[in-house]
DNA sequence: CCCTGATTCGC
DNA sequence: GCGAATCAGG
């Protein structure tokens, strides 16, 4: 495959929007990670968040097998980078009480008399768990069904009889369907039902 | 181990 | 210009 203009101006788009270089590598198709990251090098678009001066002086290469000297000693940026998602650590996993809730905090979009499938009625799921739901689908990759892999939060969000549909898609806990959020709202321990009187 | 981007260098 | 191999890091 070639960079055509077509391709170029999707990996722009794509990069522009914060996808990793692999997923803008395999919407591309016949290219990896490298070819991609290559790319926007090439284009000179690599920082995401023009790293106005502060550049880390770090010689950036001390490699082991490469016996050839530099010729010059040019000093390149080291990004940190800001895109960086850190998650925190902190997983109640006991009993599953509710994988099948296949609707995390939804609008209320009705397509077209569709009957809507059982909704969990948005269950006695924690305020925070939803409330930390609602925040990752916004730094949520959008990958469609296609890209799921075993490794990526499978979790959906939206309608799926409209095209406001979507799987979470961010890395997924080991052994795990979900990323660490999605997991916190799917399992839930059997304590977290608190009766009240009835 | 999974992933990320960054860099080098033969092609 | 291209991108695999490699490096460096989370």
């Amino acid at each position: 495959m070639s960079w055509t203009d077509e391709r170029v101006e999707l990996l722009k788009k794509m990069w522009g929007e914060g996808q990793s270089a692999s997923q803008i590598a395999k919407e591309l198709g016949g290219v990896t990670r490298n070819a991609v990251i290559g790319k926007v090098h090439r284009l000179g678009l690599s920082n995401r968040a023009g790293a106005t001066g502060a550049p880390a002086a770090k010689p950036a290469a001390a490699p082991k097998a490469k016996p050839v000297p530099k010729p010059k000693p040019e000093v390149r940026a080291r990004t940190a980078r800001p895109a960086a998602v850190d998650m925190p650590e902190d997983i109640a996993e006991e009993a599953e009480a509710a994988p099948k809730a296949a609707a995390p905090a939804r609008r209320q979009i009705i397509p077209a008399g569709q009957p809507l499938p059982p909704q969990p009625s948005t269950n006695e799921i924690p305020a925070e768990a939803l409330a930390k739901v609602s925040e990752i689908e916004k730094k949520a990759k959008r990958i469609s069904v296609m890209e799921l892999t075993e490794r990526t939060c499978k979790w959906p969000v939206g309608d799926p009889a409209t095209e406001d549909f979507w799987f979470c898609g961010l890395p997924s806990q080991p052994g795990k369907p979900y990323c660490e959020a999605h997991v916190g709202v799917a399992f839930q321990p059997m304590s977290t039902r608190r009766d009240r009187r009835r």
